[in-house]
Parts: structure tokens; sequence; C-alpha cells
DNA sequence: CAGTTTGTTTTTAATAATTAAATTCAATGT
DNA sequence: ACATTGAATTTAATTATTAAAAACAAACTG
């Protein structure tokens, strides 16, 4: 019970790593300075200190710390494994929502969730917490949570955020200056683009992550924590849609191709009205497949 | 040990009530329907029916439920009081950073903090996981929290993402027909700024809320959830510091009025590069404000 | 006997207890 | 005098525990 040893046991191992490489009856550094070098408390190299000697290979008296013997492989503790991260819950957790199409309204069980993405409920609930700032998930009156997405109206309510997000992004990068690396970066986008254009009947599921790409590069220029937050929720979603809506794929790509060359050809003549333009087109186009797809997999 | 029993309480307490309404000898109504009326589960119906029982209040039998005698005061139960909401804390977290000018890169004692707030470290934790999406807090690499704003940067992120919203918000609303409820509501706030205006040496207090609302009121016009929640913060920022920056308040507040004015003169006059122009001009200057604010502090 | 109402069991979730780890401070040895 | 250790205190992650909800089955009533 209470919280794991997981620390102590990593913090051991590597004490008896750098038992290995000592001779027998050499003496270990001072607690802080082994405390420091493994980047943990004094405590934990008590704790291990003190485990190395009842397991008799060092002798420890006051601040001598003998080497007794070389430790085995049978003296290493066993890891847990760790936890998934937050960004691996994150995407799990769409995944899951936007796979599996589960219908707005949707109580979440904590307990089962967690059971299902292997992690302790408490740092999901944290997440579901972080989560209802987007309101893609709500708190019930009586406790738990609820999940308010993933409707037509919320495609809709991001996709207009998005638009909103990277017309100002054009007008920021239409203002950079001719020796910016943007330039450079664009024209290598554009290339890619035209790499996959002239291949793509055999290469149109590179889409998606050219897509994402090219999305990233334009907001690039934007350096504000607020629009790269909720960038990050946008090109997440959008990403996830283009992996699984198979109908059309190749056309719809293709299609896609062929607006984005449109827009970089303009922003590359730095010309803002065409830019402006062309971006309307795409983004629109782009929120009308998001929302197709959500109305055929409802269908479905 | 374990959840308390709060809700018990309530609905025993409210139980009570029912019982004094009636008269010895009659019957109270099925679990059921109790549990109904008082929105809780037949589970904690049937525990407070246990007790009234067991205090001789009422015999309980099968489905016969007869009141013996009267409850008296003696038999209440003690309520403990309601911890905050989420608002209220989010609220007296903010108040907490920007009035005692908490710096960056402060670690947050989550125990300390709960005992401070007056609510569980349970939620606490929730609730700063939430502000982390905004960048306001942060996880420290082995557990904890880290307070990462308010800093220069974030104020000038902030104001950036504001400009960048707001400008979309007018962008909207001078798209709006002439019979929209909208015109109305700024004629509205433009008497009240020209009736502060006459009495500002007096009310000039009374500014910041006047803000609040005209802002409100821009932005009202985007119905979308992510812009809603981002302005939700920024108008807490805003308003907070309008509150305490108390150097050369009337000289600011004179200026931000007619700034405003101009503004929502440019408005209803559907001068778009007006208005686009008059709200850059005030939204710079309430930057500067702010960032002068925040210098100022770091000073004292 | 059909539909309530109650009794019981199972599941879920909030909180307190528990323990690992960090931090702090005093004492000791070199 | 300084570095190091020993012990005590504080903090935080997790589990165990309990309250509450929900689901199910039995029993009663009209």
């Amino acid at each position: 019970m209470a919280r794991t040893d997981d620390r102590f046991r990593s913090a051991y191992n590597k004490l008896l790593d750098i038992c290995t490489q000592m001779e027998v009856g050499g003496q270990l550094p001072a607690e802080a300075v082994l405390a420091d070098r493994m980047e943990v408390s004094r405590t934990i190299i008590r704790s291990a200190l003190q485990r190395l000697d009842t397991e008799n290979l060092i002798q420890w008296e006051g601040r001598r710390k003998t080497l007794i013997k070389q430790p085995e492989a049978r003296h290493r503790l066993s890891q847990s494994e760790s936890t998934p991260t937050g960004e691996e819950l994150e995407k799990r957790f769409l995944e899951w929502i936007l796979r599996f199409d589960v219908p707005a309204g949707t109580a979440l069980n904590i307990a089962q969730l967690s059971r299902q993405f292997g992690v302790p409920a408490h740092s999901l609930q944290e997440f579901l917490s972080g989560l209802s700032r987007f309101g893609l998930v709500e708190r019930g009156s009586k406790g738990g949570w609820i999940l308010s997405g993933f409707t037509a109206e919320f495609a809709i309510e991001l996709s207009d955020f998005r638009l909103v997000l990277e017309m100002n992004a054009i007008r920021h990068l239409l203002s950079l200056p001719q020796d910016h690396e943007i330039w450079g970066k664009l024209k290598e986008v554009r290339a890619e683009h035209i790499a996959l254009r002239k291949d793509l009947k055999k290469r149109y599921h590179d889409f998606s992550t050219l897509d994402g790409k090219f999305h990233a590069t334009v907001n690039s220029v934007v350096k504000n924590r607020f629009v790269l937050e909720a960038q990050k929720l946008i090109s997440l979603i959008f990403h996830y849609h283009y992996m699984w809506d198979k109908r059309d794929e190749l056309e719809r790509n293709a299609a896609a191709i062929e607006e984005h060359l449109e827009w970089i050809d303009a922003m590359l003549a730095r010309d803002m009205g065409g830019s402006e333009e062309a971006a309307l087109k795409h983004l629109r186009r782009s929120k009308e497949t998001l929302l197709a797809s959500l109305k055929n997999h409802k269908l479905a």
C-alpha cells in the first residue's frame, strides 16, 4: 500500500552499478554526493546503503562504506514498468473516443477506464480535469464524469477556432523578413507536397502526416503558449480523423494537396489576399470533411 | 475515514422536516418516492429510516413506516460547511498569485495551500491540473507543482491572444444584421460609459466592472466554447489587475473610457477599418498597462 | 397476477490512513 | 571550521476503507 518504491529500486540498481565499477575494499562516496549524482534525496540513498549492508555487499560504519564483494545479477531489484506518460494517455483517450464513436453524454467510468488504459485512477482524474477546460468532458452534478463531446457542434467550434488561429498565423507569417527561416521551411514543405503528388496512388496514406507538418509549420511563427496548446488539441483531432475516415481517401487527399499548394504559393509570393483566400477555402473544406465523417460514423 | 456522510446527514434532516409536517400515526411514503423527492439513492434513504427507527421516532416494519412521535431540534444532525466551488477556488487562487505577487518558479505546496483555501487537497490537485493546460502551472519533474507564470512573458502572450480573439469578434459583430440584439446592447454600454465619464472623479473605481462588461459584450457574439473558456481566464486576470494597480487610476480609466467610446462609435457606424484601428489602439495600451503594472510590482 | 415496494448484493467513487521520499536541522567526526 | 552523518519533520502518492449508487431478486398488496 501507499506509494510505490520505484524510485528506491532504480536508485538501488544504480548504486549496484557504481559498486561494480569499484574495487573490493574501496570506499563509496558521501551520501550527499551519491544523492546528488543520481538525483534523489539522501533518505533514499540511506535506505539503499542499509540494504547493501544487510545484503553483506558493503560494511557500513558511520562514514565508512567499504565494498566487501562485487554485486551479482541476482542482487538487482526488478522494476515495475513505467506508467504511460500524460501525452500517451491523451492519445489513447482520444483514440478511444473517436475510433469507437463514444456518444456524447456517456458517463465515464473512472475505475473501468483506468483499468483499460492501465493507469492509476488518480492520474486519469487529473487528465479528465485538464480536458474539462476544453469542454470535451464535464463533471456530473453528483460526482463522476460525463463525456460532453465529440459532437458535430464541438467539431464546428473547433474548426472555427482553428480558422481564427491560422488566419492570424498567416498575417504574422507574411510580415516576416526575407531572411527568416520560415521561407526555407515553406519551400521544403512545398517540395514534399509535389513529391507526394507524383506518387500519390501508392503513398496516399502519408498525407495525414504531411498535413500535420504543414499546419505545424504555418503555426510555428506564432510564439504563444495559448495558441500552441489549442493547436495541440486541434491537430490531434484532425490527425485521427484523417487516419480513420477511409472514404474517398485518395480523392480527398489529392484535392487537399492542391489546396495546400495554392496556399503555399500565395504565401511565397507574399500575396496576402490570395493567401487568405486559399487558406479559407482549404479550412472550410476541411471542416466540411470533418463534419461529413462524423455524420457518416453516426449512421454506420 | 473514507468519504464523508454529508449526503446522508442532509437527507436525514430533510426527512425530519417531512416527519414534522405529518401527523403522529401517519405513514411515510415508499422508499423510492422519498429517494426521488430528495434526489439521493434509496440506500441513503434506508440508512436514514433505520436511524429514525433506532431513535424511536418511527416504527419500521417492512413497508409500514409509522410516525411514533414528532422529531425535536436535538434530533437534527450537524452539517459540515460546504467546500468552496470550483469557480470560487479559481478566484481565490488567482487572487493569491496576483495580490501577493508570487514569483514564477515557486514550488506550490499542496498541503499548505489546501489548508489555506480550505479545500480538500484532492480538488486542489484537479484544479491545478486544469490550469496547467493554460501554462500557468507545471508539474515538477519529480512530483509537485511549480508556478510557471505570472511572468511578463505570460502577460504578453495573454494580451496577444486576447488581441486575436477580440479582432475576430469585431469582424463577426460587424457582419450581424441591423435587428440583432447586439446593437441595442452596445448602445446601452455606450450610455453607461458616458454616465461614468460625467461622474468619474467620484466613481472611477466602477470602471473595472464596466470594462469587463464591455469586453464581454463584444465577445458575446462569438459562440465558441474554446473562445469562451479563454475569455474567462483573460477577463479574470485583467479584472484583478484593474482592481489592484492603483497608480494613476483616475487618469488611466479616463483614457480607457475615451478609447472604448471611440471603438464603440466606430462599430455603431459599421466602420470596419475604424473599429479595428480603435480596438488595436485600446488593446495595445491595455497590454502596456498590464506590463507596466507587473514591472512596478516587481520593484516594490 | 401484475405492478409496486422492499431486501440484498454488487459496483463505483471519495476520502483518510499509510508509507515512500524529500527536506530540514542538529550533532558528530575529521 | 567544514563536511558529513543521524534523526526528526514535512510532504505527497497510493491503497484501503467506507458512503453512496445501481442492479437485481424476492415479497407483498390491491
